[in-house]
DNA sequence: TTTCTTTCTTGTCTTTTGTAAACGTTTTCC
DNA sequence: GGAAAACGTTTACAAAAGACAAGAAAGAAA
């Protein structure tokens, strides 16, 4: 079960036997069906979550309306960052989109392991230093890219997510509506 | 000079007298006219800066025009992290928009001031992690708010940078065109 | 000061997106 | 299986933004 994480961590730094036994006792499994709610809406969080099957997005509401910010699969860590690392209620809501296995870690334990063992904080670091190069990424797009290069990017980069993720939740991640997402689509489909 | 960094620090870890004697060694002052290049187009860099005094931004170019993606003042970390972090060319620009006045800390340095001192990480993993913040929310905003919307919560929440930098500049930052936040402007002048 | 450059605004026209509503299709779930 | 909900597309109209060009205003430099 937590092969799959380990899997994960040698590519990053080499934790030894003792504190991957250390950091087994710290994770633990927990399957949940679609659409369910890991973060909610003005409640605070204290886990993150390593998605080892499975697809989850998050989102605010604005105006009644969920607009999706984030969609992650397989093999990366996801939690709401702002609420974990400072106490405050989350803005944002986390959502499986699909039945799901995670490995929870929650920040007592967290902070414990920082202590226990000296490459988490390492770890750690090179996780957010990666995460923040792709936000980076992300936001750039942004203020560079139309919202038709935006979809035509995240279909090159990423065109297994188009089959798992309903095109409305799609349009708002690119920043506009399911009715001009769909305008796009059509007008990349005259052109080809 | 290094007063100012470590009073920056100070709200983040406890550095030890020896801690900060060593970094101290490690980092240059650099001071910088207007329109410096501290990280070129297609260059590597190895630097990260510290920002004393001063302003700079990040810029990219996009069918021959400047789009500022990032701008920063005084008592910050800034760099080109994609090519800080994997070696490779930088696609931004990172450029003074006023006489600037600079800490460096270049890689090998920081490769080894992480082995020198332990709290180094987690000073770093600290610094990304409210960065991996702040940048989750420009991010948010791009997809939740509209460029008036963007406009106005930038007036409030850092109206000291609208005197730094051109509108020109800003226009592009908030993922518009100058014209388009000329007129934004006087819709706003003319409702109240 | 005078000149030159940069910056900002305005006008016109075109394109894109948003809003709201309708409609057919697919999926979900008793 | 059948009802209800969710999903995707389309249409008409309104609002906003982009492109391009011209010109005013402000700053920097000779």
């Amino acid at each position: 079960m937590t092969e799959q994480f380990f899997t994960f961590t040698d590519k990053i730094v080499n934790f030894t036997k003792a504190n991957k036994e250390l950091l087994a006792t710290a994770l633990s499994f927990r399957q949940v069906t679609t659409k369910t709610e890991l973060v909610s809406y003005n409640k605070r969080t204290d886990e993150l979550y390593f998605l080892l099957k499975g697809c989850l997005r998050k989102y605010y509401v604005k105006d009644g309306e969920q607009i999706t910010i984030y969609i992650t699969a397989e093999n990366s860590f996801i939690g709401a960052f702002d609420s974990f690392v400072t106490g405050t209620p989350s803005k944002e809501t986390i959502e499986t989109l699909e039945p799901t296995e995670l490995l929870v870690l929650n920040k007592k334990d967290l902070t414990r392991l920082y202590k226990e063992i000296p490459l988490m904080n390492e770890f750690v670091r090179k996780i957010l230093e990666q995460t923040l190069i792709q936000f980076q990424q992300a936001l750039t797009s942004f203020i560079l890219d139309s919202p038709e290069e935006r979809y035509t990017k995240l279909l090159s980069q990423n065109p297994q997510i188009l089959q798992r993720v309903p095109q409305h939740m799609l349009a708002t991640y690119l920043g506009i509506t399911a009715t001009s997402l769909s305008r796009i689509r059509k007008r990349i489909l005259e052109k080809s």
